[in-house]
DNA sequence: ACAGGAAGCGCAATGGTATTGCAAACTAGT
DNA sequence: ACTAGTTTGCAATACCATTGCGCTTCCTGT
């Protein structure tokens, strides 16, 4: 098990320390985003700025994806294997339910081609749905 | 003139201080949403606070609507009209070039539909688009 | 005109997040 | 075991957002 996320590290050309072991764990058992202080108290007597690089770094080597849901913290995923160094694929709708303030990811629906007038050119978007998500509407 | 941007104000429920009027003109006169800091530097010797609560107080009667752009700094820009105290009705898409970094309101193109998941249950959408204006493209 | 009271303003203070510098600890290759 | 490069922990910094509070200003009823 800890050799299976090790992998995941060195497969993505991650220095497989200690602390990385911990945090990738921890991702692997979410099922929202994350953001660093979610990640400080799930990780008990952990530094917060190690942490935060740890974040950068899976972020940099396309293991994560980073998720501004307007919450003023930066939520952190992980990613769905088609992405590299650098290079994220997995452009997808995130959704904020306004109840339980968890972020998830919307893999399967993808951003729609967003009409811009003449002279723009879009090279990123960001779209985030807010509202209730399907485990707090009753 | 100041005549004019006090009636704005007064129709909107919102009484016409010296400094809201200073902070009304001031977003009449600009091309592209601006943020706390932007505000406060245009308006010489005046307090960040107060500037703060004028524009959450335009916010709230529905004269201004803020931006999360993603650069850290809320960004506010004047409504387009049809909106009331509590309820926004300008949901259109926002632009960011990455090059002059200003952040554009496009009132003419309307969030396009999200189809989402079973049980989720959308009541605000936050599109932004991020790459070049058409003043920054050469 | 006067007394209250509400609204607005300026300043201080607080809380949260992001980011960098630096020295100690640690790892990997020789 | 030694050295070079990486990682970590802690301090420090920089913003941004938000609230408390006393003072001033403006309005209103008497
Ligand atoms: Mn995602
Ligand atoms: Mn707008
Ligand atoms: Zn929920
Ligand atoms: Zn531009």
């Amino acid at each position: 098990m800890t050799e299976n996320i090790e992998v995941m590290l060195t497969e993505k050309n991650i220095n497989p320390t200690a602390m990385r072991l911990l945090v990738l764990d921890f991702l692997l058992k979410q099922s929202s985003a994350i953001s660093l202080t979610d990640l400080e108290k799930g990780l008990d007597p952990s530094d917060r700025i190690t942490l935060y690089r740890a974040l950068k770094k899976f972020e940099e080597k396309g293991l994560v994806h980073s998720i501004d849901d307007g919450s003023g913290a930066t939520k952190y995923a992980l990613c769905e294997n088609n992405c590299e160094a650098g290079h994220h694929h997995d452009l997808h709708v995130h959704f904020f339910c306004n109840t339980c303030r968890e972020t998830s990811c919307l893999p399967k629906h993808h951003i729609p081609q967003i009409p811009l007038p003449d002279g723009f050119k879009s090279e990123e978007v960001n779209l985030i749905v807010k509202g209730v998500c399907n485990k707090c509407v009753h």
